[in-house]
DNA sequence: CGGTTAAAGTGAACGCTGTAAACATAGAGG
DNA sequence: CCTCTATGTTTACAGCGTTCACTTTAACCG
């Protein structure tokens, strides 16, 4: 399975971009990668990108995405190891803004670049499980989608805060903060 | 009063690039203007800006702490005209989130260009009014503390939804997610 | 008042960026 | 086997932030 080294066409240059924007954006703090920058890293010209991507944005999109996936997994497998419920409903958030500081760029490319209210075509498993969690916790669908925008906006907030460094990135004080025991009696 | 025009030196350029960069943020939403533009707008070349900061993220931080200033004036009086107290701290909130909603790109800039945590030289009103606002709801400082960090987070992570367009910038929707009747009982 | 000095401006140049246009290659299908 | 098309390349352009060497001007001082 190498990565066939010197043809002229790459193979699967679409993936390996992707491949490399990820990891472009785990290191080298908070510095989100320039198309050619990607593009060198993987061995290609500055315009093959095109080929694959209409323009920059759409990259980021995409990278953008695969960050989002990331997330609900993540998610997923701790409220899962939490148990469910309620506990698992509180690991997702402590679960949200861990994810953003261990992927700050990434955890900044998905919001900045992320497609807006109304868009379909993108499976958000983040999103999924929040409504889930908060429609187990009362019968009133209102009251529910409060609850999880609520739950949303608070570990945003304080994800932000942490990553623009506003507020001290600990992990007690992400505990005492996200303590749901007064904020959501 | 006049800003002399056609002078080899500006007189107050630096004030001047403050004002036009102030004034970019308003307009084409979410864009943030290049240095060349700014000293295009204001009839330098671009090399004058140098004479007043090190480099645009300099004058980025400038105009970023000039809206956090603006913030904390407007947070100030929303809160003295609801008559301080519990109503005043309410109104801090409402008006922080209109805030962001009115001038996107000078509140990205007031948090992306921001001074880390222990930033000294930087007066902050905003911070101010809140960390008064929780003290007087408790006698136990920790607790002040995390009731202010919980408010801004809340506050932010609207905020930031809305702007990402994550979140549907409605009004009546900052007021049902910052009703703090459940959240700080 | 006149001369010097330093603050505040200029223009050209560099390497970087995203993107367009015209051209080259190669692998797949008839 | 030949052709077509998907996928690559090279060249070019404008705009960006920034450096460097230079010029202008206002202020200070003897």
């Amino acid at each position: 399975m190498s990565t066939s080294p010197a043809s002229y066409h790459h193979g699967n240059l679409r993936d390996a971009l992707l491949a490399a924007g990820l990891e472009a954006l785990e290191g080298a703090e908070g510095k989100a990668p320039s198309l050619r920058e990607l593009a060198r890293e993987v061995g290609v010209s500055a315009t093959a990108v095109y080929r694959h991507f209409p323009d920059k944005q759409a990259l980021d999109k995409a990278l953008a995405q695969e960050g989002l996936a990331l997330l609900g997994s993540e998610q997923a497998k701790a409220a899962k190891k939490a148990g469910g419920g309620a506990a698992g409903f509180a690991e997702t958030g402590r679960t949200y803004v861990r994810f953003a500081l261990a992927h700050p760029a990434l955890f900044r490319m998905m919001f900045t670049q992320g497609h807006p209210v109304g868009d379909r075509d993108a499976p958000d498993q983040a999103r999924e499980l929040l409504t889930a969690h908060t429609q187990a916790l009362t019968s009133d669908p209102e009251r529910a989608e409060t609850l999880a925008l609520q739950a949303w906006s608070i570990a945003h907030g304080i994800a932000m805060l942490m990553l623009d460094g506003r507020i001290s990135a600990d992990d007690a004080l992400i505990d005492r903060l996200l303590d749901t025991d007064n904020v959501f009696p």
